[in-house]
RNA sequence: GGGCGAUUAGCUCAGUUGGUUAGAGCGCCGCUCUGAUAAGGCGGAGGUCCGUGGUUCGAAUCCACGAUCGCCCA
């Protein structure tokens, strides 16, 4: 006995009821002791931040990373599954600080760094908690007692190695440069911190007056739209081959920027150049001593703007290159906050925004501004808190690029991106890359071990704790972790003996992702330490080994990763550079790489806009198997749209397997059918079919899933739950209504394989009905029994079935056309081209209700003639046009056995295509292959069959409308009128489970229940 | 400005090496089944496959140029 179906399938109680039940049956656990010991796939996990709970994006990764680690565990490989957390760095701050009411980098300081570092070391617990929860309601299997947390010291330790590796190549170095940097978190941010952090802001847009020393009347007119940067002008920029003109009102702008304007005078962007001015604010102590001159610079735009250029360069980055070049001052107005130093008067104190109003009176004042508007343009913003960034000029640490560039480049070269063109913006990428910014001015993140001596100059990086320790003067008592605050009371002792203090500031969180590799695999590591990964703010959250290096071994570099394409100036990027410097090879061998999720209307996600669905509300409400469903089948490389209609649909398309199961395990369970290993009778040419179509299924699902291409598997699965429904089930019902057991046996067969394949997908269904179908002696869970083997297929008969099909849906076509319903039989059908179909010929005539089927020409008329073009034009190439004109033309013969001659050209039947039109009492339809004709004339014994279908398909209605259950008999009394189909009696009798037929003198039939 | 993608039915999207009449789901219209039934099936309407040029006997597909949109970089 089956255990009996709902009609529908409760998807959210079945998966908790599967999840339950993995739990008890440890068969995550029993599937990894299973494959202990064989050969290694290796994932490598991207951590994810553990700062608030799981987005609906989330699940997209999460759907992808758990389907390839479930097929390749049902392919028999052993993997590591260890999930792995981001923990420090910016996010997890800004998060901190928000909770707690916190809003500059001065109120975390009164509020302690430690009792800061706790927080955030709590908040990194709850949403790790959190985070587990729901991808395991995800359906996610993986190690969940033993991931990493980037801020472990062992995460730490392994990047004081690389760091200490990059200073020993002479990589790494403080750079001085103009940076954009968050005023409100008070730290730059690096070049791949400007992930779409761009905005659309309203902005003062002036056209300031620069008057000329020493040329009385004449002024070279600026555009900004940056009020604040004027204080630190030092010069203005003109294109030296572009002509600029004066106007009658003693202004020079470009002459493209202001082509009606009379001007004056005309002269070359080249001769302005040297040409001193009056600054805008001149008296500011800032400004003294400050000589303003016209400087040459080729980048100048005359699109926009004046085509002469205010320079700052202690506020835009080309300005402070251009400053090099010119040997330009450098006044940098604002600090770390975004407010002015003293040096800048009335502006001291303020924030770039503050000072607007006051520059512009003060202009306006003085009779410089020209003309005063606002723009709207988009403006880069801080990634995380979104305030509007600013240039500054900072001492950032850096590691230098060049030499990794090429290594990189080659690494990428040997990696296999899904979709293959992300390997072209890998490339693209690193030949753009920019010195790695590695210092954020903040609190909680990787310290890095970077020990200045103000003695010797030398610099000293710490690679590693021991290295601390043996070098500390003191302060190693209170150092609990390698964190901020304790980390800072260590100092150590130079080679030149002075006493050592760190710099102050912490690492790119890309950093602590990059070094995953490495860290969780024991590189280099000597001995396997237990639980020896959970060490500094990890400690007590996982149960973590520190593997030795002979397990690095067997698992560096991933079979596979795959992430969102941000990632690739992300995590691809810092892991890479950070793998390639160690080990001068790629971290991973293939990449699977997805876009963006949006709602269902194509637009972002925005909580405040109210159409965002996190991964709670997406779980509870439509489940996990639906949402996976839903990853999969789309296409990576494009946008989702996710919401709850695309849901809908995947559901009700789902209801045709679940009918299916349902199906069978109804009539099995009326059968008493018990499966066994073989088939326990002869099978039928459709049950050989279904068998082969099965076997179809396992070889397309297979090279989808080494393709790691997902649509490929639900585009496969559908197309077979059709044809294993709306083909053989439908074909087989009167099988199934008796009790075949060779049917039922076949249709188990083909359901319980199907199962194997689609559980990848959708884990929780799969395990559900698995457990209800499986055999006495088959495993427990889906996901404990073997991979079906791929045996050869017979492509044979594969191709007679969608013969078969095609014919059947041509013929239901001709009857279309010639208006005739299938409940009307008819007396012939020929078929012309399908020949293969013969062998099915009776299902052919009972799918089309016809009383012969033949196989041979269809005589009608031949209307048209067309070249076979795929056999025609390789044979007469350039000549197929002349030859097809004249076929269309109508200019050729026919020749015997169904070829033509055209312009010289005897072509056989095969070579050519003819299209037909019936004759007088025919219905015809075909396609190019394929021609099938019925017979359109009634006589007697059809018309009376075809009202008895009638009346068969009216009682079954009345029956279904009195509510009568399936197996209930009745008896049935007709009006006089339908004597005559009583010709038909047992027929109609078996149909509609009557006792008894009788007529009367009603008008309408009627049934009564036994 | 350079690079990478995308553009296919009213909507959402497939389309594997070039091949005859370009498909699916949803929506619409008609029909049908009535032992999957608040489903299922069949048919129809609906397409300049972004445009132009080229290669080819043949292009949604390959090439060039252009347009629009998205992303990456400058």
């Amino acid at each position: 006995m089956f255990e009996p179906l709902p009609q529908y399938p409760d998807h959210l109680a079945l998966e908790e009821e599967i999840l339950a039940w993995w739990d008890s049956e440890r068969v995550f656990d029993r599937l990894r002791e299973r494959n202990r010991g064989a050969p290694p796939f290796s994932f490598l996990d991207g951590p994810m931040t553990a700062n608030n709970p799981m987005g609906a994006h989330h699940c997209w990764g999460r759907t992808l990373k758990d389907v390839f680690q479930r097929y390749k565990a049902l392919r028999g490989f052993d993997q590591r599954y260890q999930n792995g957390f981001d923990c420090q760095g910016l996010w997890v701050e800004v998060g901190v600080e928000r909770s707690l009411g916190l809003n500059s980098k001065r109120e975390i300081e009164e509020y302690g760094l430690a009792e800061f570092a706790e927080r955030c070391k709590e908040r990194v617990a709850e949403f790790s908690e959190v985070i587990t929860q729901q991808s395991r309601r995800l359906g996610m299997w993986m190690d969940w007692d033993n991931d990493y947390y980037t801020f472990s010291d062992t995460n730490i330790e392994y990047i004081w190695r690389f760091l200490k590796e990059c200073h020993d190549r002479g990589w790494l170095y403080k750079g001085h440069r103009s940076v954009e940097w968050c005023p409100r978190c008070g730290t730059s941010l690096s070049q791949h911190e400007l992930l779409n952090s761009y905005a659309e802001l309203t902005h003062p847009s002036l056209y300031v007056r620069f008057p000329l020393r020493g040329r009385e009347g004449e002024s070279l007119v600026v555009w900004t739209t940056t009020p604040w940067t004027l204080p630190a002008n030092v010069a203005a920029a003109v294109k030296p081959d572009a002509e600029y003109g004066l106007t009658d009102s003693g202004e020079w702008w470009a002459v493209e920027r202001n082509p009606d304007a009379a001007f004056a005078r005309r002269a070359l962007g080249e001769e302005l150049v040297g040409l001193e001015y009056e600054g805008p604010f001149d008296s500011l102590p800032a400004q003294q001593g400050v000589v303003h001159r016209v400087i040459p610079w080729d980048d100048v735009v005359l699109t926009e703007g004046t085509g002469i250029v205010h320079i700052a360069p202690g506020c835009g980055s080309e300005d402070f290159e251009l400053s090099r070049v010119h040997d330009l001052a450098v006044l940098m107005p604002i600090n770390e906050g975004g407010l002015f130093y003293k040096e800048y008067g009335e502006f001291e104190g303020r924030s770039t925004e503050d000072v607007e109003g006051p520059i512009v009176v003060e202009l306006e004042r003085r009779g410089l501004l020209v003309e005063a508007g606002s723009i709207v343009h988009r403006y880069p913003i801080c990634w995380r808190c979104s305030t509007p960034l600013v240039f500054r000029i900072a001492d950032d640490w850096m590691i230098s690029a060049d030499e990794i560039r090429q290594p990189m480049l080659d690494a990428n070269a040997t990696v296999e991106w899904t979709p293959d063109f992300y390997s072209k913006r890998m490339d693209d990428w690193l030949r753009n890359m920019g010195d790695w910014n590695i210092s954020r001015r903040r609190y909680f993140g990787l310290p890095l071990p970077f020990y200045p001596c103000e003695s010797c100059g030398k610099l000293t990086v710490v690679g590693s704790l021991d290295e601390l320790r043996e070098r500390a003067t003191g302060g190693l008592e209170q150092l609990q972790e390698l964190h901020r605050p304790w980390i800072d009371e260590v100092p150590i002792r130079c080679g030149c003996g002075a006493e050592l203090r760190r710099v102050p500031e912490v690492g790119d969180a890309w950093l602590d992702a990059g070094i995953v590799p490495f860290s969780t695999l024991g590189w280099q590591n000597e001995e396997w330490k237990v639980h020896g990964y959970a060490t500094g703010a990890a400690a007590g959250l996982t149960g973590a080994d520190l593997p030795d290096h002979a397990y690095w071994e067997k698992w560096y570099p991933a079979n596979w990763v795959s992430e969102m394409r941000e990632q690739i100036r992300l995590w691809f990027y810092s892991q890479s550079f950070m793998s390639v410097t160690l080990t001068g090879k790629s971290p991973y061998r293939a990449v699977l790489t997805y876009e963006k999720l949006l709602d269902e209307h194509g637009r972002e996600m925005h909580r405040s806009w109210g159409n965002s669905i996190d991964a709670a509300e997406a779980l509870q409400n439509i489940g996990a198997d639906v949402i996976r469903f839903m990853f999969c089948e789309h296409v990576p490389s494009q946008n989702l749209k996710f919401g709850y209609g695309p849901a809908a649909e995947i559901r009700r398309r789902l209801l045709t397997f679940w009918n299916s199961v349902k199906f069978f395990v109804d009539y099995a369970n009326v059968a008493g059918f018990r499966p066994g290993p073989d088939a326990p009778g002869e099978l039928q040419p459709l049950d050989r079919w279904l068998l082969e179509r099965t076997e179809q299924l396992v070889a397309e699902m297979t090279d989808a899933y080494d393709r790691y291409w997902t649509p490929s598997l639900t585009r496969a699965f559908d197309s077979f739950v059709d044809d294993l429904s709306n083909w053989y089930i439908r074909r087989s019902r009167r099988r199934f209504w008796n009790g075949d057991e060779v049917a039922l046996w076949t249709l188990w067969q083909a359901l319980v394989r199907c199962l194997q394949v689609i559980g990848p997908v959708m884990p929780f269904l799969a395990d559900f009905l698995w457990r209800r179908l499986r055999a006495k002696d088959a495993t427990g869970s889906v996901f404990l029994a073997p991979w079906p083997e791929l045996r050869e297929r017979d492509q044979g008969l594969l191709h007679e079935v969608s013969e078969v099909r095609r014919v059947v849906e041509l013929g239901r076509q001709a009857r279309g056309e010639a208006s005739i319903k299938l409940r009307q039989p008819l007396r012939r059908l020929v078929v012309q081209g399908a020949g293969s179909a013969q062998r099915h010929a009776d299902e052919i005539a009972e799918e089309l209700r016809v009383k012969e089927v033949e196989f041979g020409p269809v005589e009608a008329m031949e209307v048209r003639v067309k070249p076979n073009l795929p056999v025609l034009g390789p044979k007469l190439g350039k000549e197929l046009g002349t030859v097809r004109a004249a076929l269309e033309a109508g200019e050729f013969e026919q020749l015997a056995g169904g070829g033509v001659r055209v312009n010289g050209h005897d072509l056989g039947a095969e070579e050519v295509l003819v299209e037909r039109r019936p004759r007088e009492g025919w219905a015809l339809a075909e396609d190019d292959a394929v021609t099938v004709a019925v017979t359109t004339e009634l006589d007697d014994e059809l018309r009376l069959e075809g009202r008895v279908l009638d009346l068969i398909h009216k009682l079954n209605t009345m029956r279904k409308e009195a509510g009568l259950a399936l197996t209930d008999r009745i008896t049935v009394v007709l009006p006089q009128s339908d004597a005559d189909l009583l010709a038909h009696e047992t027929w109609i009798k078996e149909e509609v489970l009557a006792t008894e037929i009788r007529t009367d003198g009603i008008s309408e039939p009627q049934i009564g229940k036994v």
